[in-house]
Order: C-alpha cells, then sequence, then structure tokens
RNA sequence: GGAGGGAUGGCCGAGUGGACUAAGGCGGCGGUCUUGAAAACCGCUGUGGGGCAACCCACCGGGGGUUCGAAUCCCUCUCCCUCCGCCA
C-alpha cells in the first residue's frame, strides 16, 4: 500500500508512474472517497464532542424537567452520529479497499520497459557450457531425472494432478542436503537468523505482505478453518513484525528460511508444464530483511550478492537481470533476478527473485521503527529475496553436472550433506 | 472436543454507567543535589486521525448493540491460561 497523503499531495506524479508500470488503479475514487471521508469525518468529530460536553452537563444536573430537553435533543444528536458513523464505515472500507488495489510505485532507477522482454542483463558470472564442453547433447532434467531413477512424473499425478512430480532417492537427498546447506551457508558466511515458520496463515497475513486482494486465485485456502497457504515465506516472514514497533538498533533484522510453497498458477495454464520448473508445490529458501530506509537499498545490493553467492559455490553459471517498469509486479520497488543456466533445456531459470519493497508491505502489515528513542515511529523497508529456489536449482545441477554416461556429479560444496556420495547414477536393476 | 478463568498504556496492575481527562507502581527521558555516580526529590513519558492554527476526535483484544453518556451493561468472534479427553 502506498502513502494515502502522498497520493493527496501528488495525483499526478502517481498517475504517471502507474502509466510506467502500464498497471490500473482507481486514483480518481480514490481522492474522492478521501475527500468524502474528510468531510464526513469533521461534521462527526463536531457533534461527537457537541454530545460530549452535554453528557457531561447532563450528568451533573438535578433537575429532571430540565434534564429531559437536553437529553431528547442529544438522541437527535446521537442518530446523526449513528448516521455518519455508518457513512465513515462505509467511504473508509471502500476507500481501504481501492487503496489496496494500487501497486507499489518504481524507485527512480528502475529501468522504463513495457515488460520483461526489455528487462536488462547487468552482470553474469561464468560461461554458459555448449555441447561442445560437455563432449555430448546435454540432456534436460525431465529426461534425466526418470532415467536415474530419482524423478517420477507419472506418480506425481496419479497422487495429485498435474504440476505434481515425486522425487526419489538421491534426487529427493540433493534437494534436502541444498536446504540444509543454504540455510547453514546464509546463516553462517552472510549473518542471517534461521527462522522456522507456519506454512498455512490467516487472511490478515495475506493482505499484509500484499497478496490480497489482487493474487486471490492463485492462493490455495482451507475453507473450513479460513487458513492460507503460503506461496512463498515472504509472506509469514513480512507478518512476523506486524503490528509492531521496532528498536532502530536492531535493524538490519535479516532472516532466512526454509518452505514449501503452494501455488495456483491460474495464470501460468499450459506454460512450463514439462519437468520440475513450475509445480504446484516446491521448495524454497528465503531472505528476508526489515531495514532503515535510509539503508534499504545498500541491503538490498548485499542481499543480491547473497543469493549470487549461492550460484558461486555451486560453480553454475548465473546472471543478473533488471527488472523495467513494466515488469515489476504488484509489492517492488526495484527487482532483481538471478537466472541460472540450465544447458539441458537450454534456458536461464530463475532461482531467485529479490525486491525492495521500501514501505509497501510495512504499511500493510504496519511493521515501524523508532529512528531515535522518544521519536515517531516510521515505516521500515522490506526486502525479499530467493535463497534460492530449489527445484531450479536442482535442475540446473542436473543439467550442469551431468556425464557423457548419463551420471551425475554431486558439486564438491554439497557432499558433506550428502553423506559424501560424489555421483548419482542410476540404480543397476534386474533384468 | 468438554468445563472454568482471563485479555486495560513499553511492562505490572486498579478500575462494574457520569471529574476515566484511565489510579498506582516499574522501566525510560530530563532536571535538582553531587567531584562523579548511586539514592532521594521534581517534571515529562502511548498510537492513529482531522484542522493553517488554537484545538478537536477515536482507541481499555476485534466487531456489533443498549444509553443523553460505556473500560464498565448485552450479543458475537478471536486469542491466552488451568483442568479433563484425544493425539505425533
Amino acid at each position: 500500500m502506498i502513502d494515502l497523503r502522498y497520493i493527496r499531495q501528488h495525483p499526478n506524479e502517481v498517475k504517471e508512474a502507474l502509466r510506467k508500470l502500464h498497471a490500473e488503479a482507481p486514483i480518481d475514487e480514490i481522492l474522492e472517497l478521501d475527500a468524502d471521508r474528510r468531510d464526513i469525518l469533521q461534521e462527526l468529530e463536531a457533534l461527537r464532542h457537541k454530545r460530549k460536553v452535554a453528557s457531561k452537563q447532563i450528568g451533573q444536573m438535578q433537575d429532571l424537567d430540565q434534564r429531559q430537553p437536553l437529553i431528547d435533543e442529544m438522541r437527535a444528536v446521537g442518530e446523526r452520529i449513528s448516521d455518519l458513523e455508518d457513512r465513515l464505515r462505509d467511504v473508509s472500507h471502500r476507500l481501504r479497499q481501492a487503496l489496496y488495489l494500487v501497486p507499489n510505485l518504481p524507485h527512480s532507477s528502475v529501468p522504463v520497459g513495457a515488460d520483461e522482454n526489455e528487462n536488462v542483463v547487468i552482470r553474469q558470472e561464468g560461461e554458459p557450457k555448449t555441447e561442445r564442453d560437455f563432449g555430448f547433447k546435454p540432456l534436460p532434467h525431465w529426461e534425466l531425472g526418470p532415467r536415474l531413477g530419482i524423478l517420477d512424473f507419472e506418480r506425481g499425478v496419479k497422487l495429485s494432478g498435474s504440476r505434481f512430480y515425486v522425487m526419489l532417492g538421491l534426487g529427493s537427498r540433493l534437494q534436502r542436503a541444498l536446504i540444509q546447506w543454504m540455510l547453514d551457508f546464509h546463516v553462517e558466511k552472510h549473518g542471517y537468523t534461521e527462522v522456522y515458520l507456519p506454512f498455512i496463515v490467516k487472511e490478515e497475513c495475506m493482505w499484509g505482505a500484499g497478496q490480497l486482494p489482487k493474487f486471490i486465485d492463485n492462493i490455495y485456502h482451507d475453507v473450513e478453518d479460513d487458513l492460507w497457504l503460503v506461496g512463498t515465506a515472504e509472506i509469514p516472514l513480512t507478518n512476523l513484525h506486524r503490528d509492531e514497533i521496532l528498536e532502530a538498533n536492531e535493524l538490519p533484522k535479516n532472516y532466512v528460511a526454509y518452505t514449501p510453497c503452494f501455488r495456483r498458477e491460474k495464470f501460468s495454464a499450459g506454460r512450463d508444464v514439462r519437468g520440475i520448473k513450475r509445480g504446484h508445490q516446491f521448495d524454497k529458501v528465503e531472505m528476508y530483511k526489515f531495514t532503515k530506509p535510509d539503508e534499504s537499498y545498500e541491503e538490498f545490493e548485499q542481499l543480491v550478492d547473497d543469493a549470487e553467492d549461492i550460484c558461486r559455490a555451486l560453480n553454475i553459471p548465473h546472471r543478473v537481470a533488471e527488472m523495467v517498469t513494466g515488469d515489476l509486479g504488484f509489492t517492488a520497488a526495484k527487482k532483481y533476478d538471478v537466472e541460472m543456466w540450465a544447458p539441458g533445456c537450454g534456458e536461464w531459470l530463475e532461482v531467485s527473485s529479490c525486491s525492495n519493497c521500501e514501505t509497501f508491505q510495512a504499511r500493510r502489515a504496519e511493521v515501524r521503527y523508532r529512528p531515535e528513542p522518544g521519536a515517531k515511529a516510521e515505516h521500515v523497508h522490506t526486502l525479499n529475496g530467493s535463497g534460492l529456489a530449489l527445484p531450479r536449482t536442482v535442475i540446473a545441477i542436473l543439467e550442469n553436472y551431468q556425464q557423457a554416461d548419463g551420471s551425475v556429479a554431486v558439486p564438491e560444496v554439497l557432499r558433506p550433506w550428502m553423506g559424501d556420495v560424489e555421483l548419482i547414477k542410476a540404480e543397476v536393476v534386474d533384468v
């Protein structure tokens, strides 16, 4: 949610920003509702004051005959107050709903562009391996996995339908090793605090993180208990300090969490249906920062570098792309994607998406800090970034580390987390 | 799932219809005293909103209601605690 005062004072700047985002939001409606709300509020408060004073008088009057006319008058005032309160509730609700539809505004440094095709690759480390480097034609993971007996698509579908899969044996263990290793890596090398979170949350968390109302169709929802399955750890992490005022000296607060993520993928029907790139359920290690506003961009660059560190340690080529205005998404003021090269499917895979949401989520979830003791509380900035998304990192490992005989080498850094297994190879099957 | 008890400011805690403009304490900040500190004493110390301002309004877990007037009465929801049951 962006600042209502800012919209009121700079409506044209907001509209201009929305044009750059290729987004629409009911700004004129917001301005009208805001004006209405303040009109109603002023009248209402004047009447409440009048009633308050009169009620005090009534309480002190002994003469019932004198009292009665004043009581009658105040009864009428009470009815008008009641009316105005109803109108205020209605207008405030509509105003809030309208504000919830406004996306975050882009940071001034974000390049203007229409869509993802105009995103800017700002750096790349490592050269993608070619067929010549391999000495054979590298296979995509959806062929490698089943051949090695570590991926089973048919049984996933049998259990849960399309976009579900089963991991087996060393495939499953590889993913588990990655989770452990990445958590330890961020805790030990980057100083994050590990946190274990609920995977299903209350509706208000969804509003706080900016998931509702916009993304309702992409969220799994348990109707009976009105709980919502998280599509990313960003949701419970944003709400971890909801309605809190943090001390300046405890910022930045850096968290890292592993969670499964659940997404209905209503908007990507038919896309990325092969393999494990886009499932309804996937695992992710997520980094998250609560920072002071004037430190957030410095912390943001660090966050991206922390994600890249994982790519470096795995020795897989990666690049960083900066999102243009048209591809920023709803909550980010600035966003980078980290992509790993996958030689089998022949594409750059988004393994991390890093966003600086500035005060957008903090305002929704009311996360604030006190700049100085005794000073007025201000909203913090919130930053999130995958560190990294698992199935895609597994894809990159399988496809980059495949050998001519169809086996897959285990990256050295992961071996201690995999019982020193060095090679994933097909089980010998009795004929 | 059943029975009972609770939810008040940063924290503890009093308050069962009208001076609550929420007592008192703790903590924090400032001051006096002191070479300095402690102690003692004095003062200040929540959040949000409206208004150019003086100032005003709201908030005692959330929502709704009764009343001229609600922290206080009624309804409802949520959460916490104790005990019982079930259970990884």
